[in-house]
DNA sequence: ATATTAACCGGAGAACTCTCCACTTGATAT
DNA sequence: ATATCAAGTGGAGAGTTCTCCGGTTAATAT
């Protein structure tokens, strides 16, 4: 996972390399020009100066292409989370649910055009159903251990486990894009009433 | 809502419902053949011998065209919820939610292509957040009224409100085919299981 | 019967996503 | 230096969604 640069077999060609730059420039301008939605494949490659192949060759879709781009926002936020679940460790898991849910939704904040492109893309071509995707696969797993603690001293009941991956899916879709922004737009809530919400809704047991 | 033919102002052009059959025996036939998410609108348009035009000037997009695909179904959905309200009127919430919940899953696993066809549409064209959709809509308010009646006597606190409303919306972001979808078949659960988890998950009361 | 006209039809075409593949080029070995 | 060849490039093109609009036609009024 932390093979940024050298060290790889086959490094990168050159011109590889400032093509990636030239996408990366460009896809930035453009969805700050004109929002991550708006923007096309075809408009990328056209403002890098790339054919359509060469945009693909390197990002299979929009949603990669949009995960590259937030890449180091994404270690930042696990960062923190590591550091909130470090500092609160003997506090309860729902104490702990509450902060890794304000985190995300934090970052959500900052990063909504991007991360609703990555969550994005084409029914025909989704590989696997997101769940799976690299940024809620990690979060996952983190739930699961809140949810799992949560349940007591009976953690290793098959039940309990299966309810906590349960509660974790669920709590993914509820932060998914589609979703909060519904919360948002619709419902008109802000980002501090989903949390509570939220809280109310997965772990309202008091801390 | 209830204007199926007569009795409206222009009833329709005999060529046009003509067309209209032609376009729903040809989605009907290639749903059937292919899968709802592998026909394209063009191809129903070849298949039901007119132009595209003519095809999106009644339904704007798949989602329309599976919806009118599923009409009479939902109604038959909503009066099974009626009908299991009325026979349950005296038991818990909880209860009640299970029956409702239980229903759409059945609902969902005869109806699943047209279901899924239904909500998934292009990002641009978005018009409602399909939270809006009618049929959504319309459960929504019913799963409203459970969860505020399961918080007691205090219905009328704005608090209790707006968290049942929440829950009724978080309910059914579960229940939506992507989420759905990803319990089946990522998780492996069977839909009685799936069924038993909501319940755990967002009205874990005892009955 | 005839005229009127709103509804309807169909196909061209703009925009897109994504694939394929013949061609080019940079890095490596000799 | 030169040959080699995988990596990289770009653009044609297949297949979609959806819009526009000139021409057509069925229902209604006269």
């Amino acid at each position: 996972m932390d093979d940024k640069e050298e060290a790889a077999p086959r490094p990168e060609r050159r011109d590889a390399a400032e093509n990636r730059q030239r996408i990366l420039g460009a896809a930035l301008r453009l969805f700050d020009r004109h929002g991550a939605g708006q923007v096309s494949m075809n408009q990328i490659a056209t403002e890098a100066q790339i054919g359509p192949g060469t945009l693909y060759r390197r990002y299979r879709n929009k949603s990669e292409l949009c995960l590259d781009l937030m890449k180091d926002n994404i270690v930042l936020l696990f960062d923190d989370i590591e550091a909130y679940l470090e500092t609160h460790r003997d506090g309860s898991p729902s104490l702990r649910l509450r902060g890794i849910v304000s985190l995300f939704v934090g970052f959500r904040e900052k990063k909504n055009q991007l991360l609703a492109g990555v969550e994005e893309s084409p029914p025909a071509n989704r590989t696997r159903p997101r769940a799976l995707s690299p940024l809620y696969g990690q979060l996952h797993e983190i739930l699961v251990a809140q949810f799992e603690e949560m349940s007591g001293s009976a953690q290793d009941n098959a039940a309990v486990q299966a309810n906590a991956v349960f509660k974790a899916d669920m709590l993914l879709v509820a932060l998914s894009s589609e979703s909060y922004a519904a919360q948002r737009d619709v419902r008109g809530l802000s980002p501090e009433e989903i949390v509570e919400q939220l809280g109310l809704t997965f772990f309202p047991e008091r801390d």
